[in-house]
DNA sequence: CTGCACGCCGATCTTGACCTCCACGGCTTG
DNA sequence: CAAGCCGTGGAGGTCAAGATCGGCGTGCAG
């Protein structure tokens, strides 16, 4: 009840620039589609977040679907590039992982709670929510898909299951975490999946056929 | 359109026994919420797909919620049985997470896609759902997380971690491998995953479990 | 044969949420 | 100083979907 008042705190009269409100909009428009899901929130409800009337919503979005739209591709693009940053932040596979696991966690942990909308979206009905949290759940598993196949030797299949084993592992995790406010700090369930995914991962050869004696390379 | 018809075969004008009538309705409300999700789907859809019309759904149920959380409970326990009966099956630690992934993909594989409404709802808002949804998870994962405490001497806390990350693991791959139709069959996802995750969860032995060669005290 | 009970159907009501129409007030220009 | 303009606000229309009431046909007892 503290944090809301930075998008409500304008006392209902001011007029603001048209790219300036449509950002309070989008922060109005996060704060309750993530505390009551899509359904469950109403025009009614962003509108008097925000401090403002429904026509003006209606002035910056067509309609309801298309401003969830915009915040789910503002946080899927987020977390695509949070993976593949960390992907790129460096060259040993084992950090990697490490680097990836954490992006998910502080995704996450990120500020309101966004990543319901990718994670949790209630709206997986409408095509068009449908297709974007499929592709950026494909593009990251893709991304790690890569590393795996051109590190390991396995086939595209095969490394893209193990991909999005990895990614399904992060997410779930991480959410586990947040929700169950362990006492294990971040850091330590960070480390700690890193080492139950590298040792996994670590464990299949150049050349691919499973159960061989583990020959391991960094 | 094919497999449809076992519970619309009747033609609108038979009068069925109270039992086989409500056992008929869940099909019929399984096979529309699959299809559509919880809010998409009509209560008038659901009769008209059990060849009855709306007020003898109304007999049967009190309304659409306990209608979808009937079903929901049914698919909850299902799961939690495949979990507690594939950690059952042998004491072999291997075995038992291959037999575990198995389950998962199994049930995700199972008649109707039932699966959509334990790992895919969009009613997660609704406290009653919620509920159930994490407590099966939460149930899925303590089972796990016995074996991997006992295994491997790992805090509560730290194995809860763990075995949430292997349900996870499990439940997002075998959705992935189901909605990619991947060339590769089943049997080898289950094997490639088990490989995965044995190797990982192997990594930390405390009470030198069978197989595994690093045995590191801390 | 006939009256009764029971379960089913067509048609309807109501609620709630998305989406627009009439009055008001501040800013700009002559 | 005054008049107009544009954006804001409250009140309302529409429609879909959940939830319910008066007929109907069937089977049985007497």
């Amino acid at each position: 009840m503290t944090a809301i008042e930075q998008t409500q705190a304008r006392p209902r009269g001011t007029r603001l620039p048209r790219r300036a409100r449509r950002e309070q909009l989008l922060g109005a428009a996060q704060e309750v589609f993530v505390a009551q899901g899509y359904h469950s929130a109403a025009m009614d409800d962003i509108a008097e977040r925000a401090g403002v009337s429904k026509p003006v919503l209606y002035q910056h979005f067509p309609g309801k679907l298309e401003l969830y739209l915009a915040l789910l591709d503002q946080h899927c693009e987020s977390l695509l590039q949070s993976v593949r940053g960390a992907l790129a932040s460096t060259t040993d596979n084992k950090q990697r992982v490490e680097a990836t696991m954490d992006a998910y966690f502080a995704y996450v942990e990120d500020e309101g709670g966004a990543f319901r909308l990718v994670f949790e979206s209630d709206l997986t009905n409408e095509p068009a929510v449908r297709e974007r949290v499929d592709k950026v759940a494909l593009q990251c598993a893709e991304a790690i898909s890569e590393v795996i196949a051109e590190d390991t030797g396995l086939s595209s299949d095969q490394s893209m299951l193990l991909a999005v084993g990895l990614g399904g592992v992060s997410q779930v995790v991480a959410r586990y975490w947040l929700a169950s406010r362990s006492e294990v700090p971040r850091e330590t369930a960070v480390q700690l999946l890193t080492s139950l995914a590298w040792r996994g991962i670590a464990g299949f050869p150049l050349h691919g056929a499973e159960g061989g004696p583990a020959g391991q390379h960094g």
